[in-house]
This record gives structure tokens, sequence and C-alpha cells, in this order.
DNA sequence: ACAAAAGTGTTGTACCTACACCCATGG
DNA sequence: CCATGGGTGTAGGTACAACACTTTTGT
């Protein structure tokens, strides 16, 4: 005890996006021990010693999804003393993007974890219902400014894909058009020369990043107040 | 011991923007304890048993500057593992807007308190620096959205007055008359009988917020990609 | 041929920027 | 009477929403 101060368990959360079948979904699963084992929960762990939260985070993420360096952004720390039951446990919530059309869907099946369309989640347990809607405002303030879509859509895409997904994250529709001319404007697509012949007669081209990764934050919708 | 998992010290730091001489300024004291005693820091303490994080921070803050009730948000958890030296301590940083031209400055003075520039600041402790850099990047996003000089400035001020405020948050110049009309035009300050005779020879009205609560995170800047 | 999505063009409106220009007044 | 900041007006440009229109091809 070098302070006299309490010390707390600290744990992290994950909110993990994918995106299936024009949904945005969520990657929930069973939780595996007491309190409130089985009831749906996020993935999540306790940090340990030597780690970060964000390192910590990053092993939950590896261990629910076998998947590294994937996009991951702070959420909240949610530390209402009575937000567990049986103890004090002060969590941080993160969420990260993932392609689900990877190859680790078996893993997932392994623990239970599911897929859950964003709209239509079940209950889930704590304060976690709480961490998705902070984690959904965080995704779309991000989307709005930096062209998102790269953490969850293969590696080529049409145009109307991108669209639909942003239809998912923001909830509303957006004009086809006008859709495209905007991203396009951007310059941070190229073309490819193949065609996607699902979804039209006319086949719609496949794009794929360009990411210069210079223009991170990129110096669209700067401050303009 | 109710998990097998480490605990943690929980604390709390806050960076407290303040505006004084047409400057934006951060209130920074020398530490009192132990490690790095009397070097630069921001205030801080740790989280209690049954508080939560930011129940913390408004008690440090009540504590350093005796205000309640002020607008405070999170910034972002630090935890590194080594980001302290004596012990591993994660720390929850949060940035506070409070007005300087109260009258509780004898209370900062009492703890060897400053308000200092933020274009101008002192080396600061352990990962000090980073929550300042990260804490004005929030308030530039938060500014950009909502009107948010109320917290900063006095009941009544000029609209000269509001535009160096964000020149000073924003560095950066806004033109005189576009920024009156853009602000005006939001529809969220009335207009006062009084004139401010300093700062020009006409005098300049003041105004004030007519805080109608229902537009809290208002419409204007809405997605718009 | 025609439906349906891909992709392009047009037009009006809102807003932002830059800058010119009056107003009031203390020195 | 003039320099200074307060305050208003105007012209050009950009960006976006709405929507018409053309292209391609599977059925």
């Amino acid at each position: 005890m070098l302070y006299k101060h309490p010390k707390h368990y600290l744990a992290v959360d994950c909110v993990i996006f994918g995106y299936q079948d024009g949904e945005l979904k969520l990657l929930i699963y069973p939780r595996s021990f007491e309190p409130a084992k089985g009831s749906w929960s996020l993935p999540g762990g306790f940090v340990q010693e030597s780690e970060s939260a964000e390192k910590a985070a990053r092993r939950v993420l590896k261990k629910t999804t076998g998947l590294e360096d994937i996009f991951m952004e702070e959420v909240a720390v949610f530390s209402e003393p009575d937000r567990e039951e049986l103890a004090r446990v002060v969590s941080v919530a993160y969420y990260a993007l993932v392609r689900t059309d990877d190859y680790h869907l078996e893993q997932l099946k392994h623990f239970g974890a599911e897929w859950c369309p964003i709209v239509d989640l079940p209950e889930l347990i704590f304060d976690h219902a709480k961490m998705v809607q902070s984690a959904l405002l965080k995704l779309q303030q991000k989307a709005s400014f930096d062209l998102i879509g790269a953490a969850l859509l293969p590696e080529l895409f049409t145009l109307t894909e991108l669209r639909c997904l942003y239809e998912a994250i923001f909830q509303r529709e957006f004009d086809p058009g006008n859709f495209r001319k905007k991203i396009l404007s951007l310059g941070l697509l190229k073309k490819s020369d193949k065609k996607d012949p699902k979804g039209s007669k006319k086949g719609a081209f496949l794009y794929a990043y360009s990411e210069k990764k210079s223009e991170e934050t990129s110096k669209e919708r700067i401050v303009k107040l």
C-alpha cells in the first residue's frame, strides 16, 4: 500500500461493430462467469498489472475475434460504484470496427458469440447498453469526418455498398448521386478495373482506399464555426 | 479478493480552462506530495470507494476552485503502466471550464496555484502535458458545435470578447463582421440594454445567453456528410 | 422491351468569406 | 476631426439537396 487510497478492479469492455447484410451489427456473447453468467454482454476482460487499458482491450479483441491491428478507440469510463453487482469494477469502454466477412467466424461460434443487428439488441448486462449507445455516437462522429468504411468493408467495394453502410451507421438515407459525388470528391478512393455484377444488371465498379496515410485526420470539415 | 485479478489505484486529473486578458489559461499548481512534489501538475486526486470518477473530479474541482456545477467532460483514460514513478496509477482526465473573474482567487493562491497561459506552459509532471493536449482538442470540438463561451465568460459580455475567446481556443483569427453574424444567427444570445465602454470609444452592447436548455446539443452542424 | 441500379448533369438555395462601408465617440 | 472599434451590407464562391436524365444489361 503505497498510497492511503483504495484500489479498484479495472476492466475493459469492447463494442465491436461489424457490417453484414446491409446492417450494422454488434458482437455480443453470453457471459462466461458470475455474476450474470449466461446473460448477453459485451466482450470484456480485466486490466492486468503490466498492460495499459488499450492493450487489455486489444487482448480481448484478439481473443474473441482473432484479429489484431484493427481500428479501435476509447469511448468512455464507466465508474458508477454500483454498476456491477458482486464487486466494484471500473470499466473503460472501447469500440472497434471489424470486417465480418473474415474467416474467423467459427472461432466466434465456439464461444457462443453472435453478430446481432444494432437495431435489435437483446438486453445486455449492467450498463453495457449505455456503452453501446455512447459507442454508436462516437462512431457517427468519427464517420462524419473520416471515411471510415475501410475498416468495415472488404478490400474492394462498390459505392453503393459504402452508401448503405453509412445509411446503417446514421440510420438515415443518403441520395445515391450526391453521396457518390461527395465521396469521390474527397479523392480517397481509387477505382479498380473490376466490376461487381451482384446488385444490379449493369454492374458497379469496385473501389479501394488509396490510403495515403498522411491525411489521417483529414482537412474535410474543419472548424468552420 | 473477489476476482483473481489485480486492483489498481484510480485517479482523476483536471484540465481546468479559464479565460483572462484575452488568453486561454490553465489552472496548474505545485504538487503537494511525493513523487515529484513541488513540480507543476494538474489538480488531481484519487477515486474513493463510493464515488464515480466524475464525482471524484468534481470533488477535486470544488476543493481547488471552490466551484460546483460547472461544465466538465471526460477527456480520456491514461493507463500506461509506467506513467507514474512510484506506483502504478491509472488516471481519468477531465476538462472543465470556469469563469476566472470569480471571487475565489485567494483560495487559489493559498495552494500556490496559478493561471498559466495555455501557450506558455511550464513542464508538467508525468503525462500531464499529453492530457492538456487532448483536452484542448476536445474543447475545440465542443466549441465548434456548441456556443461554449457561457462557461468561460462573465454573465454579460460583448461579441468581441466572445470572438477573442474563440480566437484563443482555436488559435486563429475570425472576421469580426462574419463572426458576429454567425453567432447572432444561432439565436442563442439576447442583447442587454447595457453597453461596455471599455474596448472602444463607441461602446459595445453586452449580451447574455438566453439558454433555452432545450437545444443542448443543438441542430447546428449536424451530420452533413 | 423494360425494370433497375449505375452513373452524370442541372438548378436553386444556403451559407461562408472577404471586404467595403457607415456609426459613435474619446482623445 | 480623426483614429478606433462597433456594427451593417454586399458580391463572389462553394457546397449541398433535390431531382431529371442517360447508360447498361439480365430477365
